[in-house]
DNA sequence: AGATTTTGGTTCAAATAATGAACCGGTGGA
DNA sequence: TCCACCGGTTCATTATTTGAACCAAAATCT
């Protein structure tokens, strides 16, 4: 791993629950020299990636950030196109809809609205790094990335979350095999407890997934006709969505689409 | 430099205009040998932060930068705190005004509105690198900014882009003191022929400015009470900024500014 | 108030990774 | 068919990164 991208793994511990990270903080985290770190973390200040609270001197993400990402959404409007969507399907099933894109080591959410007005609510912080095999998202995006990715992430320590967490590559592998089948994930409380989700991929102009819209629902609220409502909105959303983003949907799965809106 | 810093000076190359750049193309525009550009930038890829048009094989900012931006306006929600303020100011004074934050060589805009239904107007492109000693918002940034930034800034070649373009350091440092006596700073066709601008810096808790509320304008428009009008309304907005962002505005310019706004 | 721990930050010889000139192989004109 | 240009790779040389020990200041404990 070349020092470029050791320094930038270090952004990847920033989330909205952990906003600022101190140096000593970044040693327990990570067990890299503290000199190195230090290093590292000046370098990534002075190129505008991080900043430092001047009271507390730790490190946070800087403004370099905010000009990219609008450079990038000019380039590839995904989080415009997607809000659409992810809107239409909150309002039409009034549960928490979420569309992610896949970064190193999980899916990212970059935008969710939740269309419930329930008392019982599924808490979602977006910004948060969503991991492949435990979220319905992540799975729906390995099934359908190429295999040297996917053989990286589960040759990985899975990590349990709750006890429904799946945590066996080869179960993992098998479950995938169905999605590439059916073209969609779901999981039931593999992330938290009493949480379900169902997820579809979206794909890129070479037929490859390039993020997801999920929806994640307390398990109580779950049934077998809602399940299929479900289903059926995310593809249709997605169908739409990659059509929007010049993206082309694997034979095998418009297929199974479309057998699957028919019934 | 480090090799960090170097491989992250590569993402500045990347505007709206200039949204994929090629192996070659980068050699050109940075004369870094070939080999190292190319590792650098797989090392980018690698981390997210670059993706390759897979037809072209030229490089684009990738899906990284996204979260990245996320993250950091849940933590410093600058975005959207300027959004307010920014949208007040143009609808009242029916142009276009604009929030920058600085970057390592110039201001970004994070957010533009243009409050006018007039036939002449500013042409303004978001995401752009607005350069320090040739803009309004680059010089109410630098105004307030360390002595070694400045020095730094304006040590370096001082580029021309219209006739009124100030490249001479001295003067500008003579501009920056009356900016700094003033509170705000104004510049007349110096950076595109026909558009002047006015701009305030905003302060962050340490009483430096870390970023820019302004206004362009076709200079066909402008006369002296609406210069002032631009004025005032750019100093209350800032100072309502500091208040929501818990910014600190040095005594001199709240001095400054209060006689302003009595008049 | 004084001692102690913990914090961010620095140093410099040893270890390692970055560098770049030359080299591939594919693609698209002339 | 040739040639130029593209992205990408190789490997000996070179320069940078690395990390254990060290420092100073601030927070914490006694």
């Amino acid at each position: 791993m070349s020092t470029i991208e050791k320094a930038l793994t270090l952004l990847e511990h920033f989330s909205s629950n952990r906003p600022e990270i101190g140096l000593t903080e970044f040693k327990t985290r990570t067990s890299i020299d503290k000199g190195t770190l230090h290093r590292h973390l000046t370098a990534l200040k002075n190129s505008g990636f991080l900043e430092q609270n001047y009271l507390t001197k730790a490190y946070r993400l800087g403004p370099a950030v905010i000009r990219l990402a609008a450079v990038r959404e000019n380039t590839v409007p995904i989080v415009k196109t997607v809000q659409y969507y992810v809107d239409r399907i909150a309002n039409d099933i009034h549960e928490l809809v979420h569309a992610a894109l896949p970064q190193k080591n999980g899916m990212s959410a970059i935008y969710a609205k939740d269309g419930g007005n329930h008392k019982v609510r599924v808490n979602f912080d977006e910004a948060e790094i969503l991991p492949f095999h435990a979220t319905s998202s992540g799975l729906a995006l390995l099934a359908f990335h190429d295999d040297t990715f996917v053989g990286k992430i589960l040759s990985k320590k899975l990590v349990s979350f709750t006890d429904s967490t799946p945590t066996n590559a080869i179960d993992i592998q098998a479950n995938l095999e169905t999605i590439r089948a059916c073209g969609f994930a779901f999981t039931d409380q593999s992330y938290e407890d009493e949480v379900g989700s169902v997820a579809v991929p979206f794909f890129g102009v070479k037929g490859d997934a390039i993020g997801t819209l999920a929806i994640a629902i307390p398990v109580s609220r779950i049934n077998e006709t809602f399940h299929e409502t479900m289903i059926t909105q995310l593809i249709t959303a997605s169908t739409e969505l990659c059509r929007d983003l010049g993206g082309q949907i694997p034979t095998n799965v418009a297929k199974a689409w479309a057998t699957k809106l028919e019934v």
